[in-house]
Order: C-alpha cells, then sequence, then structure tokens
DNA sequence: CATCGCCTGTTAAACGTTTAACAGTAAAAC
DNA sequence: GTTTTACTGTTAAACGTTTAACAGGCGATG
C-alpha cells in the first residue's frame, strides 16, 4: 500500500525528459514543444502527479498562500467576508489561510504568527483592536497586507478598506430624527473598538445637533446571547417608548431578541434600526430597517488593493473609505404629532450616501 | 530594506551553536542542556526568527494543515462548522486551509486538487454531490479524511459525520400530525442532495403513516434569494392554510421571506418549522420552532475522528449519526377543532429525539 | 562557409529545514 | 584503570522543486 509518492523525477522518467522540462511544462516558465509537453502532461495524469507546494515554495520563495485574519468566524459579517475573498483568491490562483482571534489580543498575537509562517504573498487582517501588534508593523515593509474594518482613528502606516462609520451612524440618527425620534438607544458591541465609537459619535452628534438630545448607549459586548440578556436588563429599567440602533449584526441581533422577549412590538412601540443587511432581516413580517455596509465591495476592494501591493506597487498607505447606505424598510414608524418632514411612506426605497467609496489621503 | 530573510543559520550563528542544535530547540526531537536552549532562544528572539513551514515540511513530510471543504462559505451552517473546526484544529497546533466548492462539481474537484497539494495531514470535506470525486477514492488510504453533512445513502468508504436526515423529517411532521396539521408544505433546497431527500423522506413517511396525507415538496435551491422567489410564486397558486418545514435554514429563510412578502401571518395562517438554530430564528415576535443540528458536537466528533485517523487508526470506515432534537417555539399552531393530542402550550421547550449521539455500525 | 543568435532542452546548484549517523565527554560499571 | 553506557552536540545528507548557467542544433546573416 503505503507507496512511495509519485515526484517530478517519476514524471521526468516516464516522459523521458529532465525534470527542468517537467517543471516548465507546470510552471510555464520556459517554452516547451508541444510534442514533449503532451508527453509530460500523458505522463503526469497517467501517474496522477501532484506538484508538492512546500518544495516549489521553498525554491522560488513564492508562496501563493494569503492570510485572512478576523476576530470571529461566527460573525456572519467576518464569513461574508472571507468567502468573498476566497472567490477572489482563488480567481488568482491563491489559497486562503483563515485564522480567527476570537477578538483576544493574545490569540491574535499567536494566530499572526501562525500565518506568517506560511510566508504568505499577502496578508488580509480585521485586528480586533486599535493596537496593531509590533510583529505586524515590523512585517509590514516586507509583507503586502492590507486592514479591514477594524481600523484604528488616525492614519494606519498600511492600506486599509472600511466603512465611514461616522456617516453610518449620522445616517441612522437623521433617519430617527426626521421621523419625530428624540429618545434614541444605541445597541453598540463595545466602546473598545473604535469604529464602534465612531457609529456612536456619528449618531450623538447628529442627535444633538437635530434636536438636542444625547443618545443612551449600551454595551452588548461581542456575544450574542450574552448581549441579549444585557438588552434584557436595560430594557427592563426603561419603558418609554424609542428607538433602537443596532451598530454590528450582533447587536441588532441581541436587541431584537431582547425586544421580543420582552414582546415589545416593532415598530409599534419601538423602532428598530439594524446594523448590516442579512437575508433574515427582511424575512420577517415587519422587515427591518438597516444600515447595509457594501460587503461585496469591501471584499473587492479589498483584494484590489491587496494584489496592487503584492504586485510591488511602492506607495504611501491608502485609507479606502466606503459610503453605508439605509436600507428603508419597516421597523421605523414616525413618532405621531411631532414629526418633523415626511412623515411616512417610501418602504424599502434605498436612502443615504451613494453607494460608491471615496479613497482616502495619505496619513499625518 | 529588503534584508535577507532570517534563516535556522543565523540563529545557529548568532548563539554559536549547531543548526541541528536550533532544530532540536524548537521541535523537541532531542534534549538540549538549559544554557544552549536559553542562548538558542535568546538569539532566535533577537533575530524575530520565523521557522519557515515549507522547508520544515518539505523535509519532514509533516504539514500540519487540514483542508476543509464547504460547498458554500455564505452558508451558516457550514461557516459555524468551519468555525469550531478551526479552533479545534488551533488547540492542536494545526492549520486550517479552506475551499469553497459552491456546489460546483468541477470547482469542487479543482479545489480539492488545490487543497491535496498542501499534502495537508487531513481532510474534512462537505461534498456537494453524492458521487465523490475519484480524486479522493484514490487518495483516501493514504490521506486521513473525514465526511460531514453530505454523505451518500450507501456507506461511505471513508469515515462521516452527519444527522440522521430522516429521523430529522420525522421528528417534524411529527410535531405538526400532533398538532392537528395535515396538509404539509416541505421547503427543500435540492432533490438531487441525498440528506435532503432522506429529510423528505421522513417527513413523507410520518405524515402518510398518521394522517394518509403527502407533503408538497417544493426545491428552491441553495440560493436564498432565488429560493424566495420561487416560493413566493409557489404561494401565488396555493392560499389554503398550511404548514411549512424549511429542510435548511437557507429554505428556511426563503419560506419565511416569501411568506413575509404575501404578508402571510406566522403562526396565525401557517404554521413553520425551521432548520438549524440560529440566533435570528428567536429574534423575532413570534420565535421559529425548529430542528437543532447539534453543529457544536458534529465539529467535536469530527475532529476526533480526524485525530484518530491521523494518528494511525487503521480500522473500516465508521459513520457517526448524530440525533436532531426539535426546539419547540411560537411558530406552529395547532389546528383547532381536529388537534389529537396535546394541542398547545409547552413553549420554548426541547423535544424530539435525545441530544446524544449513537455510534453507527460499519457498512456492508 | 564561418559566425551569430535563437530556440529548446539539460545539468546542477540552491532553498531552509529535519534527522540519521557520528563524535566527544562524563558518569557508571566492572 | 579500562570499558560501557548515557547523554549532548555536530556533520552532512536528504526532501522536491525552481532556475541560472550551459549545450547543442539550426536558420539567418555576413
Amino acid at each position: 500500500m503505503e507507496r512511495r509518492r509519485v515526484t517530478i523525477k517519476d514524471v521526468a522518467a516516464r516522459a523521458g525528459v529532465s525534470i527542468a522540462t517537467v517543471s516548465n511544462v507546470f510552471s510555464g516558465t520556459k517554452p516547451v514543444t508541444d510534442d514533449l509537453r503532451r508527453r509530460v502532461e500523458k505522463a503526469a495524469s497517467d501517474l496522477s502527479y501532484q506538484m508538492d507546494r512546500a518544495a516549489s515554495q521553498l525554491r522560488s520563495g513564492q508562496a501563493r498562500v494569503i492570510g485572512v485574519l478576523v476576530p470571529d468566524l461566527d460573525d456572519t459579517f467576518f464569513t461574508s467576508l472571507v468567502s468573498r475573498i476566497e472567490v477572489l483568491a482563488m480567481e488568482d490562483g491563491y489559497d486562503v489561510i483563515v485564522a480567527s482571534s476570537r477578538d483576544d489580543a493574545d490569540l491574535e498575537q499567536s494566530r499572526i504568527r501562525a500565518l506568517l509562517g506560511w510566508r504568505p504573498s499577502g496578508l488580509i487582517a480585521v485586528p480586533c483592536s486599535d493596537t496593531v501588534p509590533d510583529l505586524l508593523k515590523s512585517e509590514a515593509a516586507r509583507l503586502p497586507m492590507v486592514f479591514a474594518d477594524r481600523v484604528g482613528p488616525e492614519g494606519s502606516f498600511v492600506d486599509t478598506v472600511a466603512i465611514d462609520n461616522f456617516e453610518a451612524g449620522a445616517i441612522a440618527a437623521r433617519h430617527l430624527v426626521e421621523l419625530g425620534h428624540r429618545k434614541v438607544v444605541v445597541a453598540a458591541s463595545d466602546m473598545g473598538i473604535s469604529p464602534i465609537r465612531e457609529r456612536v459619535r456619528g449618531v450623538a452628534e447628529t442627535l444633538i445637533a437635530a434636536v438636542g438630545t444625547e443618545p443612551v448607549v449600551v454595551e452588548l459586548g461581542s456575544n450574542g446571547e450574552r448581549g441579549a440578556d444585557r438588552f434584557s436588563s436595560f430594557l427592563a429599567g426603561n419603558s418609554a417608548p424609542f428607538a433602537v440602533i443596532g451598530l454590528t449584526n450582533v447587536t441588532t441581533l441581541s436587541a431584537l431578541s431582547a425586544l421580543a422577549r420582552h414582546r415589545i412590538d416593532i415598530p409599534e412601540a419601538v423602532s428598530v434600526i439594524g446594523f448590516d443587511d442579512y437575508p433574515w432581516m427582511s424575512a420577517r413580517k415587519t422587515a427591518l430597517t438597516a444600515i447595509r455596509q457594501p460587503i461585496e465591495e469591501m471584499g473587492r476592494l479589498l483584494w484590489e488593493r491587496l494584489t496592487l501591493r503584492m504586485s510591488g506597487e511602492d506607495a504611501p498607505p491608502r485609507h479606502v473609505s466606503l459610503s453605508t447606505a439605509l436600507q428603508v424598510r419597516d421597523s421605523v414608524r414616525p413618532v405621531i404629532g411631532q414629526s418633523r418632514r415626511n412623515s411616512s411612506g417610501e418602504s424599502a426605497e434605498e436612502r443615504g450616501a451613494g453607494q460608491h467609496h471615496s479613497a482616502g489621503q495619505e496619513p499625518a
């Protein structure tokens, strides 16, 4: 049984050529006549030859792998991103190796080490905190990489692709005040994460400017179930009607879950704006109005940036910022008697800033 | 800038030892005195040395990678599975490389080739059809592998971990007939997939035996949006009240989405049983009654099987079958006037077969 | 006809590790 | 005091590719 692995040598022998020729046939580095090419290909398939990546990579230094690091592989947002990247990478002949930091800085460190051990040609990372591991800082010059989503407030030392978080919050808040809402609760995940802070700031500043009230921020963490519990106990202490903005698909879920637990009707008793746009949000009697992140485009831009860097682009880091849009559906209801402008209608219509992204400026 | 990569040689030189000693310090193959060990470790960290996996793997033949192939990285069920596996693998020092076949047999073939090129120490696959690629059949003797979820009807030539699909369907059907339902619509994804056929069979046989009616099967495919359209047009032609069983989390979503589109109330107008158990299912006013797959356990067993094989277990293939359970919530309502036994109540209680799995017998 | 260049193929030297075989030393056994 | 034994370290040969350097043949050029 346990027969030896078939190597390039076996193929060469069977085809009656040198191993270099076999290599050339497969890598296409040098031209080979049709006759020989055919013979080699036949021999290879006869023996069901499979190139050894380890050997190939060792010699050539070329890995054709890209590492992907995300904080949580159970969060649909991240898996969607991974999915897009996997497709794009595959099309360009790269394989993807994934690692999850589970929102733990120590684990992140060790996962990055593991990823680096592959000597990948590129790295796409959603860091789990604002402070990027030194490990990556020192590697940045050598290894092409792009950060996504969780990017620090100040310009990063590396390319980034993210949404305009402040705007996302502002859009949601604006929609609410236009429909007469004043009392807004924000279901945040963790204020330690800067994009979340930005979203909150977007909500807060808009709200203050428009109606002079501050939103109430509730931190639910990144675990859905615990978040539901926390929001549930928050609800127990606050009975007045209000509006809720979820700042994450997970916190949206937590809030919704808690509201359901308390049998609070949406949108009759409380209006809700969710984050991200997933199928389950519209598969409900009162479909969810939500801030939609352009995940598809995000994946595309991420890959575009990375391939550019991998093909040797040597420019100061670029920071791409994508606009979100409000998908208006049925979960926000105008407040009677004090609505300001257009008070209802326009269900299922797209609003907010345009879909197109704007390339950012260089950092300070 | 572009300085040479630091290798084991550099570390050896700096520590004043031979490269073999450095290797021993890291791999732990042979003992090294504390003094030298410390010197080597210091040198390594000074130079921020990182072992080259390619070289290591080439020489040792040991990869410490496991390949994971799933049909769809946008389907929560599969990503949950990947997530579990990633955690387990990491704990044992393996890295995971993922590939998605996107339910396309040709693509699957090519993704498998890519995975095999890594010479992984193991493979976990959710095949996209019943016919397993020959590629894997011939590799099965050499490479430890386990199939999950989508396993053919007859005993596979390789270890499998899956739920008892017939039972899953039967449990759902039984619940419905107990509450007086007779007219059941099954939202299936694709009857070409054998587990789906089994689930349908489970529903059908139970229904026929109990009330003598056959379920109506609607094929929605594996794309959520298209599925919603299809179910929507199905609904247009069938107005009588009935019950719906989703056979997949995606088809459940499609059905729900179509029902919402038609403004059909759940459970007043139609009862619904979903598949899988995800947070969004309970984050609704009428929480969804659902057939829960033990994903956590599935991941565990998958990994257990694989590690056993990787550590050299040489036994005939084992087929592990897991039981599902019905998570009873609020989306199924007893049919008035013809309910058979217990007609209501018992919300949010667990029913159906026990949670524990039963190891299967050997194949014929 | 000699020479040059091009084209296609081969030879052999890497790539960075692991590991079998070996060597030296100190403790244990005789 | 010599021989074992055990222990720790080194040397050098792999592992399966890629690729620089080279070689031979042949048509074009002078």
